[in-house]
RNA sequence: GGCGCGGUGGCGGAGUGGUUACGCAGCGGUCUGCAAAACCGCGUACGCCGGUUCAAUUCCGGCCCGUGCCUCCA
């Protein structure tokens, strides 16, 4: 029944969405390492994936979503030297803060969570087996896996061996056998984290944890997984080999993958100092205006962060609940409006599910009859559902969240509906001015004086 | 150098071989004491040059511009 269409980047095209068991569909999608809170870029493919996870619950029955934390890094080592704080402390808080940073941007948790720590075992089981089988060899304390002993290998990112080895920028270890041979396994000093392994103290090397946790959780052929554009070399790319060399079974039938986020139409950058982490975007704005922002553009498409685009998905939202508003006893309907699904089967396509969201609200603002107002509410909530949006109270997200001055503001507004009875109108204005300058809008409609935040 | 992506009206941003995207901003109107909101109407955009075609923003080729990746960055 499915019409679900994803761009594969394995094909470089839209394919036909098939679930390898429609009883039961798997996702993967590579999770924050957690040495820094999580900036705009980082909450992208974690809005996108949500969206697709939420539309594949609606499709199937049963949907397993996995996303990881990776909480052994190199990065997290510079961290702790740098702060003189324990990795331990510096991962724990660094997850906590990210899981209500997505908590707010209206993301749902992933079913399981793997830390790569946590799977350690299963790592050297997958990097003893590939080396049993040829895939991999032990130099220096280091173990490599051996990319000419794949002779399928690049095919994800669309580059031969030889052309990566003509194209690097970094020195190679004299230890490699070959240019393009990558870490499994690398030597721990005693002043970094390391577990025991056949190849001596040492810990893991980046992709590795993705293909053992991606088998522990999802086996090892499963549906769809998703990260970063920038993930698609080096890191998707030899997860495939380690996975598919050691298995003998395809890995992800789909890998999806989401654009750039740019800032002021620059690349964010630690040198450019235009890192916009979510925390702080929090504070400007609502965490469902930051993830309407995000899907207003197509998941694959770079999308330039701007203030402009922050205050137009703002009020965007507004439109959108100032019509729900106007049913206030509407309940989500069970079916998402046509359109919508489609848009969304579409590969994604959230801004134009988005346009359908708005042409639902024109609908809904033009019917006189409260009983087709409650169902085009009701579609819109349903819709709305779908994207993870349009979910808080109208009246709460036009007022603002605090209550502070609410009795103030009431009064207010009586005693103008009495100078306007007065025909004071001078005093009246005055009233409503005075209000808008503290950011209150007034709004006479037929049912009375209502206010909003501006 | 290699591989890839993009250039749409004032702005954001979909899409299509020939017919309205959508939203914001703007203009005119309805409503209103006046506003706001809402509704109605308006503005005739697809980087440049060729080619294919009855017809191209949409397909093909070239060019220009911007941008991403090329071993640990979502």
């Amino acid at each position: 029944m499915s019409d679900l269409k994803l761009h594969n980047t394995l094909s470089k095209s839209k394919e036909g969405f098939v679930a390898l068991d429609p009883a039961h569909v798997r996702i993967y999608v590579c999770g924050p390492t957690v040495y820094d809170r999580a900036h705009i870029g980082n909450a992208r493919p974690v809005i996108v994936f949500d969206v697709l996870v939420r539309l594949l619950r609606r499709l199937y029955p049963r949907v397993t979503y996995v996303r990881n934390i990776t909480d052994v890094d190199d990065k997290i080592n510079a961290k702790a030297k740098a702060s003189g704080r324990p990795i331990a402390e510096i991962t724990a808080e660094t997850t906590k803060l990210f899981h209500e940073d997505m908590a707010l941007l209206g993301a749902l948790p992933p079913d399981i969570e793997p830390r790569a720590t946590a799977h350690i075992a299963q790592m050297i089981a997958m990097i003893q087996s590939l080396i049993e089988q040829g895939h991999a060899y032990e130099a220096e304390g280091h173990v490599l896996f051996h990319v000419a002993s794949m002779a399928d290998y690049g095919k994800l990112s669309g580059r031969s061996r030889d052309e990566m080895i003509a194209g690097a920028r970094v020195e190679v270890a004299p230890y490699k056998k070959d240019a393009a041979d990558f870490v499994l396994w690398k030597p721990s000093t005693d002043d970094l984290p390391g577990w025991d392994s056949p190849w001596g103290r040492g810990r893991p090397g980046w992709h590795i944890e993705c293909s053992a946790m991606s088998r522990e959780y999802l086996g090892e052929s499963f549906d769809i997984h998703g990260g970063g554009q920038d993930l698609i070399f080096p890191h998707h790319e030899n997860e495939i080999a380690q996975s598919e060399c050691c298995n003998h079974a395809p890995f992800a039938r789909f890998w999806l993958h989401n654009g750039f986020l740019k800032v002021g139409g620059e690349k964010m950058s630690k040198s450019i100092g235009n890192i916009l982490s979510v925390h702080q975007l929090l504070g400007e704005a609502p965490g469902e205006a930051i993830r309407f922002a995000v899907l207003s553009a197509h998941y694959r498409q770079p999308l330039d962060w701007t203030d402009e685009g922050l205050k137009a998905a703002k009020s965007a939202l507004d439109r959108l609940y100032r019509a729900l508003e106007t049913a206030p006893k509407a309940r989500a309907a069970a079916n998402v409006p046509e359109t919508v699904l489609a848009a969304l089967m579409d590969d994604l396509n959230t801004p134009l599910a988005i346009s359908h969201l708005h042409e639902v609200a024109s609908a809904l603002n033009k019917a006189s009859d409260q009983s087709e107002k409650d169902r085009l509410a009701g579609e819109l909530l349903a819709a709305g559902a779908l994207m993870g949006l349009l979910q808080n109270d109208p009246k709460g997200w036009l007022q603002g969240a605090g209550n502070e001055g609410v009795s103030e503001i009431e009064a207010l507004i009586e005693q103008r509906i009495a100078a306007k009875k007065a025909k004071d109108f001078a005093l009246a204005d005055r009233i409503r001015d005075d209000l808008k300058a503290k950011g209150i809008l007034l709004e006479d409609g037929p049912g009375g004086t209502s206010w909003r935040k501006l």
